[in-house]
DNA sequence: GAACGTAGAGTTTTT
DNA sequence: CTCTACGTTC
């Protein structure tokens, strides 16, 4: 068998250069997964390194599978002693962890609970009741996300205290929250995702001889996706290379877009300066697309200052033009995005079709027009299945079943479904909690041992003390599937659902019945237990639902990268969804913006699609929608126009072609890529050829502001407009106060200034 | 304590 | 518009 036969120079060199540190700059399409998948075997079968010498990071657990299915049929036919491990970052340090978190020395258990970021929501807001803050001011899901910055950027609940400002009333508030909610997270023996990445660096920094043991274990490592690791990451892969730097790493700079997550791009630059005589080696022919794509997606990204810039070729056809249709509102859009996989379809019934949006709260219309034309389709994210109510009620009951001190799921269980444990018992069982400085599990024993109080509560209370001591020992015992069956059933959470008898019930039985059978499998293939269980629920990934077999596939664009598919429609190109309004007013959240359009492009293989709408419903309200600016960032020639009668695109072309040739120079510095903008050149046009001003009043009106300007509100002071709708009296603005966040004001009305 | 109602707030992207 | 949090009634 020759491994690298199929492999061009470049990915050769990337596949053969096993010892020592290589970066490669991998552009898309341009074979990555490829070259990874080739190079684990190539280290077993060329270079005789044991499979359990080398360890694959990649960025989800579908990748992860995909990368360990490309690798056995590589290898098929060799017998092999033992397997690489392929993993996520967050399941090899849970893997890590479950091995010698003891040896930490503080106080966590090898039993400890992940807590998703669901759980940690949770416990923010108990933390928030307690400490006596208004939710209402400070929401739970902010300072969640606030506190999962911080331990991504490297501090703890103190150094983010010490940062605090003293005036700065909302992070003195957000750093007493975290010092109680990793309290909280301790003597749950929880540790929430981020936690799982800082205690592995930890364990590896302080304790020798784990670092060597996994220095020694991993011989061979190879990362995916490098261009989205953070720090946290890179910290864990330096503590992993300590002894060998047999480190391969694999990313592309113009397809970072976990930035606001933390990762961080100068990784890259950091891997040349930690890692002295890196090889560097730069794949960049594209094998996916066709020329008018990937010079789509080019011209597009290379609006970005930041980047270094690189020459991504292809020796595939021209290919079709790119199409782009304008709808009158979102509903015709999803029509016409439907009707068009129909006649796809029809062409070619195993077409694979992705539909691609920046926000999963825009697939509902897709779903709806799909839906009404009979297609089927697979949509991954948004309501996952292991976010559903009802499952993630059976998780807390068999997270109890392993630890019942775990008093987050317990709290969430207690009285699903009713059982006469009501507020006020929770309550209680609350405030002993606290007094005894115990879990909620022991305040409820004190409480049944000493039998004060109301009768009916503490008959409840035993009642429930049983089932869970039940759940206890029959997870000593019996493998998962039958655990899981038990918290459904012996719980009485599917009578209470039967009694119900609603349709919406008979949905959540089926999905429990779902997670039974998901159970079932996981005992036959991996055999691991409850606990193994559970750990694969909660890293569970929005990506990780994508079938490859799906024909048509709804997901965000996030979510599709790494994926391709011949034919992709990339939908809601509107201004303030994509690029995303909050990513307006900073040009780096900008460029990531710009970023991800490249990801999207360059996810299709043959036909891509470009639509947006005119207007839109936003909670309710129907909201006039500007075309997005990364369409005028197109090259315009590539472009055919689907639209019915006059769209953006004739307009703009129509523009162009009357700049060129009435006043070549006058307008430089202004691209008139919106329809408004359209119709005051033509204004300003007929004003000059009138011989009056009056385009330059109109122009000039006080009180006017633009989207990108500042303006000073008498009570919110001074605030960056992000959106401006509507012209006149009714024009609205929507603006950005730090402090006070975004505002929507009828400017007429609102009092602002210029600032 | 549970069932029902109404008011209010909220949508970026995710391991 | 849709979900959640809270208040009212039984």
């Amino acid at each position: 068998m020759d491994l690298l036969a199929s492999l061009n120079e470049q990915q050769r060199e990337a596949v053969t250069t096993t010892e020592g540190p290589v970066l490669v700059l991998a552009g898309a399409g341009s074979g990555k997964t490829r070259v990874i998948a080739h190079r684990i075997a190539y280290l077993i079968a060329e270079r005789g390194i044991p499979p359990a010498n080398i360890l694959a990071v990649t960025f989800t657990n579908k990748a992860a599978e995909e990368m360990r299915e490309r690798v056995e049929s590589l290898l098929r036919g060799s017998k092999l002693a033992s397997a690489p491990l392929i993993s996520t970052f967050h399941s090899l340090c849970v893997r890590i962890l479950r091995r010698d978190i003891e040896a930490l020395g503080e106080g966590y258990t090898r039993d400890f609970t992940i807590y998703d970021q669901d759980d940690s929501i949770r416990l923010v807001k108990n933390c928030l009741k307690e400490l006596g803050y208004d939710e209402q001011r400070l929401s739970a899901r902010s300072i969640q996300s606030a506190i999962s910055h911080a331990k991504n950027s490297g501090l703890d609940a103190e150094m983010f205290a010490a940062r605090v400002e003293y005036n700065d009333e909302r992070r003195a508030a957000i750093a007493r929250v975290f010092r109680l909610y990793d309290e909280r997270l301790r003597a749950n023996n929880a540790l929430d995702f981020d936690d799982l990445l800082i205690k592995t660096v930890q364990l590896l920094r302080r304790c020798a001889d784990i670092r060597q043991h996994y220095n020694a274990k991993f011989r061979y490592i190879l990362v995916d996706e490098y261009q989205d690791t953070n720090a946290l990451q890179f910290a864990l892969v330096q503590l992993l290379t300590e002894q060998q730097q047999n480190l391969c790493v694999v990313g592309d700079e113009d397809q970072s877009i976990y930035k606001w997550r933390g990762a961080d791009i100068t990784n890259i630059l950091n891997f040349e300066k930690h890692y002295k005589d890196a090889r560097i080696i730069r794949l960049e022919q594209n094998y996916r697309s066709t020329q008018n794509i990937l010079d789509a997606a080019s011209h597009v990204v290379s609006h970005n200052t930041e980047r270094k810039g690189k020459r991504l070729w292809t020796a595939n056809p021209t290919g079709e033009k790119i199409r782009y249709y304008q709808a009158p509102d979102a509903e015709m859009e999803a029509r016409f995005v439907a009707a068009t996989i129909q006649e796809h379809l029809v062409n070619d019934p195993r077409a694979r079709i992705a539909v691609l949006y920046r926000t999963n709260a825009q697939s509902r219309l897709f779903e709806e027009a799909l839906r009404r034309l009979g297609i089927p389709y697979q949509i991954v994210g948004g309501f996952s299945f292991y976010e559903r109510a009802e499952v993630r009620d059976i998780i807390a009951y068999l997270k109890l079943a392993l630890n019942p001190h775990d008093s987050l799921a317990l709290q969430r269980i207690i009285n699903t479904p009713p059982r006469g444990i009501g507020r006020q018992t929770v309550d209680e069982i609350e405030r002993r909690a606290r007094d005894c400085g115990g879990s909620y599990w022991e305040a409820i024993s004190i409480m049944t041992e000493q039998g004060d109080g109301r009768a009916r509560a503490i008959a409840a209370l035993k009642g429930f003390q049983q089932t869970i001591t039940r759940l206890v020992t029959l997870a000593q015992r019996a493998p998962a599937s039958e655990v899981v069956k038990a918290a459904i059933i012996d719980t009485g959470y599917e009578l209470a659902l039967k009694a119900e008898g609603t349709e919406e019930a008979d949905a959540r039985l089926a999905n429990l019945q779902e997670l039974v059978n998901a159970a079932v499998e996981y005992d036959a293939r991996e055999g691991g237990g409850l606990r193994e269980f559970l750990d694969a629920a909660a890293l569970i990934s929005d990506a990780d639902q994508y079938r490859h077999d799906a024909r048509v596939t709804l997901m965000t664009m996030h979510a599709a990268k790494g994926l391709e598919f011949p034919i992709v429609f990339i939908v809601g190109l509107e201004d303030g969804i994509f690029p995303h309004a909050r990513a307006a007013a900073d040009r780096a959240e900008l460029e990531e913006e710009r970023r991800l359009c490249y990801v999207a492009i360059t996810r299709a293989q043959r036909i891509l699609y470009l639509t947006h709408a005119m207007k839109r419903r936003v909670y309710g309200e129907e909201l006039s929608a500007e075309p997005s600016q990364f369409l005028s960032e197109l090259p315009l020639e590539l472009i055919e126009d689907l639209s019915r009668g006059r769209s953006w695109l004739s307009l703009k072309r129509a523009s162009i072609a009357l700049e060129d040739r009435y006043a070549p120079r006058r307008y430089q510095g202004k691209t008139y890529d919106s329809v408004d903008s359209i119709a005051e050149f033509f204004r300003r046009r007929n004003a000059r050829t009138d011989q009056t001003d009056r385009a330059a009043a109109v122009a000039s009106q006080p009180g006017e502001f633009k989207p990108g300007t500042h303006v000073r509100h008498p009570k919110y002071g001074r605030g960056l407009v992000i959106k401006r709708e509507g012209t006149g009296d009714s024009a609205k603005i929507i603006v950005n106060f730090p402090g006070y966040g975004q505002k929507k004001l009828i400017e007429k009305y609102a009092n602002l200034e210029p600032a």
